[in-house]
RNA sequence: GGCCCGUUGGUCAAGUGGUUAAGACACCGCCCUUUCACGGCGAUAACAGGGGUUCGACUCCCCUACGGGUCACCA
């Protein structure tokens, strides 16, 4: 064995991705790449019902997108394959059977209905439901019979109840439980497909699995992969368990509330470089205080000592927060490629100057999504109430406003070439001129001009984007709003 | 309920027996400023509770509380 680390990424095809699940993947291509090992996605289809169409693809769009880069998998090939567990039927079958020769495993004839009415007398007699090993003691004749006769059977694991097991996990530390307590689950089903309980280990082993980073969820079932680890005589894996991400305390993130999943982070507007860096520091901490990281700085910052025991509460305000700060490192060419369909979607006049709306936006907004309500004013000057005009800090109200709006509109109709260098040093000869403060001229100006409380830009900013004819319409309209 | 795991400010979190218990987001205040935002500065805010162990506990042990996970022919 070569020292070099493999992990694997291993989701069952729901149809989207959760972002927990995007975390984990992400965890486990970082400690791989960390390491330059290998990094394996297999997918886990093995429960027919469950089977949504395209669901794959999602999968492997979404690791694309994300850069998690696998080095094998279904859609790139490997060494190791099929990378698709529907396609590894046999495999499982061969094993299992192995598995009964020695004594990890017993067939089983139980049908659904003894199996509820034995849950059913366990819980009323308020003990864990679990199965009664009623098939372990059939002899080899028996099982033949049966299976001849064509009856239905599973393949369940054998444990014995006796003494306890102990396994490592990389966060959490040595775990024991009673072996008592382990339930003999089914290994294979009677459509001869494995559950994960099987799968996931002989996968592993087979694929050469050195670290399983996995949910949470995994922990208590872990001691009766390592049993069967054991009867056949192979290595563990190392654990990494990791905790889950909740919407608030005792919730997890659902798809109900469409918070959930990769898409719906992009949908409301995310960058995927920073769904991934805050995702990535949702349960793991890199120790120090940088916290904007690239895939490269992740992967050379990662391990496994900084990943939380505890639950992760995901904090959407911070997110967007280090979206803005994506944003705002954009060059201004690739923001304005990103921001422009936005723009353009908001703003349906022709005559006004797109890259200047552009510079404005960039360091006020957090999500491109957020550009459609900065740019309410433009087609059309919204109603708005004079007291808009009143600004104590700016010392205005509308008695005064009407003042300077009446000074401002003879000034700007003398601006020549309308730019903002112009209409800028217009206003201040005006401001000087009166002897007032800024506040008063400008303060006017942009509430005549925009009709709002907040605007993306002050009053010269939005005047010279308006242009010269609509501008100075809308100072009018101020003057006769305010007579 | 049984079993397993966890618990540092509202949130993410640093911290591994001796610290003024970091930092970030959010919130609040101030500055900058042509509003807002950006940026700068600052403030408020935490070791779940109780017992031990120890010269000394956020750090180790026990109990309680709270939270999470699990108890399928789902993964």
């Amino acid at each position: 064995m070569s020292g070099k680390i493999r992990t694997r990424f291993a989701p069952s095809p729901t149809g989207y991705m959760h972002i927990g699940n995007l975390r984990t993947a992400l965890y486990a291509y970082l400690l791989t790449k960390h390491d330059g090992g290998d990094f394996i996605l297999r997918i886990e289809d093995t429960d027919q019902e469950r089977y949504v169409d395209g669901a794959v693809d999602v999968i492997y769009k979404t690791m694309k997108d994300t850069g998690l880069i696998h080095d094998e998998g279904p859609d790139v090939g490997g060494d190791y394959g099929p990378y698709i567990q529907s396609e590894r039927r046999g495999l499982y079958k061969e094993y299992a059977e192995k598995l009964v020769e020695l004594g990890g495993a017993y067939y089983c004839f139980c049908d659904k209905e003894r199996l509820d009415k034995l849950k059913e007398a366990q819980t009323a007699k308020g003990i864990t439901p679990k199965y009664d090993g009623y098939c372990k003691g059939l002899s080899k004749e028996e099982i033949q019979e049966k299976i001849d006769a064509g009856i239905p059977y599973v393949i369940r694991q054998k444990i014995d109840p006796h003494g306890k097991t102990t396994f490592h996990d990389e966060i959490f530390g040595d775990i024991t439980v009673d072996n008592a307590i382990l339930d003999e689950n089914v290994l294979l089903k009677s459509d001869g497909l494995p559950t994960y309980n099987f799968a996931n280990v002989i996968d592993d082993h087979l694929m050469n699995i050195t670290h399983v980073i996995r949910g949470n969820e995994y922990l208590s079932s872990t001691p009766k992969y390592n049993l069967i680890y054991e009867s056949f005589g192979w290595d563990i894996p190392k654990y990494i368990h990791v905790s889950p991400v909740m919407k608030d305390s005792g919730k997890k993130l659902s798809k109900r509330d469409g918070d959930a999943s990769y898409e719906d982070f992009i949908n409301k507007g995310y960058l995927k470089e920073a769904i991934v860096n805050y995702v990535a520091l949702l349960g793991w901490s890199p120790g120090g205080e940088q916290e904007i990281f690239t895939m490269d700085e992740l992967i050379e910052h990662f391990s496994v000592s900084g990943i939380s025991k505890s639950p992760a509460i995901f904090d959407e305000k911070k997110l967007s927060w280090m979206n803005g700060e994506y944003i705002r490192k954009m060059s201004e060419e690739d923001f304005a490629k990103e921001a422009m369909p936005y723009i353009k979607e908001a703003v349906k006049r022709t005559d006004i100057d797109m890259n200047a709306i552009c510079a404005l936006l960039h360091a006020r907004i957090e999500k491109f999504t957020d550009i459609a309500d900065q740019l309410t004013f433009i087609d059309e000057l919204p109603e708005y109430d004079n007291e808009l005009y009143t600004h104590k800090k700016m010392k205005t109200n509308p008695e005064n406003s009407l003042e300077s709006l009446k000074a401002i509109l003879p000034v700007l109709e003398g601006v020549e070439d309308w730019t903002m260098e112009n209409i800028h040093s217009a206003l201040f000869a005006l401001i000087e001129k009166m002897e007032v403060k800024n506040g008063i001229i400008l303060w006017p100006l942009r509430v005549a001009v925009s009709g709002l409380p907040f605007t993306p830009g002050g009053g010269v900013d939005l005047a010279a984007i308006l242009g010269k004819d609509e501008t100075i319409a809308r100072v009018k309209k101020g003057i006769e709003q305010l007579s």
